[in-house]
RNA sequence: UCCGACUUAGCUCAGUCGGUAGAGCAGGCGGCUGUUAACCGCCGGGUCGCUGGUUCGAGUCCAGCAGUCGGAGCCA
């Protein structure tokens, strides 16, 4: 018997002709047995969203020993013959005419993955098994669908990937916590005459960290590519328990020399509805599971999203709306306050109902590299607000007139010389450029519909947890 | 870190006025059926988060601790 070894998302999009034989290679969800000589088993292998029903009948010489004992988890290659099956719910099905077992399931009632509905809450426990899941495997499908739409969006427009460092030798940003690097001993640490660790002694010979941004970085890039991005991990170190917040995410960084603040928010908009565009098109089968199971409105949003445009206001109006909106909220509403969740929310969910696009801040609630404004008292900043997500974008025009960014430094009570490096691109060639930072796995929340950022990513890192 | 809620079977939950525990799902066995979130019947399964207190008696009331979830702050 001849087979090709095939996936089921090949099987079942019509690539295998009906009547030819192929082999599968998964795990079993459900089995029903019938009268009528025959069971039903269906099978995973995470190419798709749907199963492949196997029909396994009883002359199978292993059918009494292993076919009617298989159930949910259990691994098998199966064998057989394609065979269309219109009018039925798949459009067609395995006749198996071998099966094989590779590995059972040691305790049926206690393997964690039971053939029922689990919670999220529940699901993070056994994150090692979790994959498996409809809910998972439709999230790991989308998270990689939007993954190489991120490259393939860049790409496509000149962009260069630029692999900025994880581990960082300076609080560049002086935002956040950052994680220690260290191969010193901790129980013994070598310490200097006035009693201070001696860090000179550690592995890189002055204190080091994982990087909480590669902002700084890419922008020495962006002054001689033009235009370039990062795609990586970021860590923070915040004792921040939220379901928006990891202490481990990936963000996507791009900055392009010459461009402004409005081509800025451009890119922004274009890009997020170019990623979008492409979970809808490519991933029907998943989003149309979390439009059933976990979000009724996700795919309408996503619709709505991608053929509308970004309403634009700058941080002045937005205060104004705020201050009319007859809202009452717990944080007062005053220019030169930095907005709260609540404001936000109001801005993104109820006076504008899709994403909004908050631009020009007060200098005083911004980063020093932001780019100062003509009146003085505001930053060419952005954030992209999302309903029901909060800020899914932050970015800015830069500040690349070297008088100004060092006043900025000195106001913020930062030292100059510890920017050296940042100082120089102003000091040879400097030009105008803007970037910003999209959060990886909100992106993921806000195409899925799903709550928690920590159902998102494989291996969830955050305060007390970094189980797996 | 702050505020609030919750913690009972493998999972999701109910448990009245304080009187030593129940359902659904999952699992096992049987029945039925080209089934497809299958259906029907039977069965096994519990240190009621931990520690202490009140009481003749605590899943239930009180205190402390732990954990989980939600909200806030920080931000992506």
């Amino acid at each position: 018997m001849s087979s090709s070894i095939r996936s089921i998302a090949e099987v079942l999009s019509g690539a295998v002709e009906a009547g030819s034989t192929v082999t599968v290679r998964g795990w079993v969800r459900t089995r029903r047995d019938s009268k009528a000589g025959l069971s039903f088993v269906h099978l995973h292998d995470g190419s798709c969203f749907a199963t492949i029903q196997a029909v396994v009948p009883n002359s199978l010489s292993n059918y009494p020993t292993e076919v009617l004992k298989l159930g949910a988890g259990c691994s098998v290659i199966v064998t057989g013959e394609v065979i269309a099956t219109p009018g039925r719910e798949q459009p067609c099905e395995l006749r198996a005419a071998e099966v094989t077992v590779v590995g059972w399931v040691d305790d049926p009632e206690t393997y964690p993955m039971a053939k029922k509905a689990h919670t999220l809450e529940y699901l993070r426990e056994v994150a090692h098994l979790r994959p498996r899941t409809n809910t998972l495997g439709a999230v790991t499908r989308v998270r990689h669908c939007l993954a190489q739409a991120v490259h393939r969006y860049f790409h496509e427009r000149g962009f260069f990937w630029v692999h900025t460092p994880i581990i960082t030798a300076a609080d560049a940003e002086g935002a956040g916590e950052m994680f220690r690097v260290s191969t010193l001993d901790t129980s013994n640490l070598p310490r200097t005459r006035e009693g201070g660790v001696d860090h000179s002694k550690d592995f890189f010979g002055k204190p080091a960290f994982l990087t909480v941004s590669g902002q700084l970085n890419v922008e020495t890039y962006a002054m001689a590519m033009s235009k370039v991005y990062t795609f990586g991990p970021t860590f923070r170190a915040e004792n921040s328990n939220t379901s928006r917040h990891l202490a481990e995410f990936w963000m996507i960084e791009p900055e392009v020399a010459f461009n402004t603040l409005r081509e800025n928010a451009a890119l922004a908009e274009d890009f997020l509805k170019y990623l979008f565009k492409a979970v809808l098109t490519e991933r029907h089968d998943d989003m149309a599971f979390f439009a059933d199971r976990v979000d009724p409105d996700c795919v309408g949003r996503l619709e709505r999203l991608v053929a509308s445009n970004f309403e634009q206001m700058t941080y002045s109006d937005a205060i104004a709306a705020l201050e009319r909106s007859g809202e009452k909220f717990e944080f007062a509403v005053k220019w030169g306050i930095d907005l709260q969740s609540e404001h936000e929310r109001w801005l993104t969910e109820k006076h504008v109902g899709r994403p909004v696009v908050v631009m020009n801040y007060p200098k005083d609630i911004k980063a020093f590299y932001m780019r100062l404004n003509d009146d003085d008292r505001t930053v060419a900043a952005m954030d992209v607000l999302a309903p029901g997500i909060g800020e899914i974008i932050g970015g800015s025009q830069r500040e690349e007139r070297l008088d100004v960014l060092d006043r900025r430094i000195a106001e913020m009570g930062l030292v100059k010389e510890h920017y050296w490096w940042y100082r120089d691109l102003r000091r040879y060639g400097t030009v105008p450029h803007a970037g910003f930072g999209l959060g990886f796995e909100r992106t993921i929340l806000y195409a899925t519909g799903i709550q928690n950022i920590r159902d998102v990513i494989p291996f969830p890192r955050t305060p007390g947890h970094a189980e797996f």
